[in-house]
DNA sequence: AAAAACAATAGACCTTTGTCCACGGTTTGA
DNA sequence: TCAAACCGTGGACAAAGGTCTATTGTTTTT
């Protein structure tokens, strides 16, 4: 699919989708290199950036899902891909806490103020 | 006390605190406007900027944490305060939650790649 | 075939969140 | 008293994450 399809059907600009792009998030073919230069998607990179528009929602940066994509590469060591991505985990978990805490010091402020 | 003192109480720099303070998000007062220009912190402050450390790592903008100081300054009213906090506690959980989903995802990835 | 819609690239521009620096005053300890 | 340590201001600089525009080329639609 081209780009103006896979940013409708994900919600990411394409603008945005470039960007990613150049930044290793997600890569394209060159559809028909004789006649254009546009890029082409395959299906999968729509689960990429459903995925990638949730992670930065949780805080993830884009320098993380690089090393996530780059590390479940199919030329990747499998072993090396489960331990970036067991600790980008950790890193959300701390994360998840760390909201955790806040929420608590918000909620004692609401009622210490009663 | 002076700024370096809060700085090295807090861990937050002299820089950063000015900053905070150029937005909105602490106070001080001039210590002795007479002699010198230097600003002088309350106790508070200190718990503030604590606070402000957890949010931030926590995802919180500095316009988050100013619409709390803001609200819950004195001259507030108390139930637009409690209002305003409670939403960014909602917020906080919608966060929460999208780190949930993400790491659901991950952990997906990883048996599923097994 | 002509217009409308879509795509590419390069580069400018924007916001957020700080950090660093230079320069000039103020305090403080030896 | 004199240097070291501290403080203030203003402004430059930086990195991240996009967004927008201009220009040009390709498809599609009518």
């Amino acid at each position: 699919m081209r780009i103006g399809e896979l940013a409708q059907k994900s919600g990411v600009s394409r603008d945005t989708i470039r960007f990613y792009e150049r930044n290793g998030l997600i890569t394209s073919t060159d559809e028909d290199s004789e006649t254009n230069s546009y890029r082409n998607y395959k299906d999968d990179c729509l689960v990429w950036l459903q995925f990638f528009t949730g992670a930065r929602e949780a805080g993830m940066s884009v320098a993380d899902l690089r090393s996530i994509v780059e590390a479940t590469a199919e030329s990747c060591d499998r072993d090396l891909a489960r331990a970036v991505v067991q600790r980008k985990i950790e890193e959300l978990k701390e994360r998840a806490d760390q909201i955790g805490k806040v929420i608590q010091f918000l909620e004692n402020a609401l009622s210490g103020s009663k």
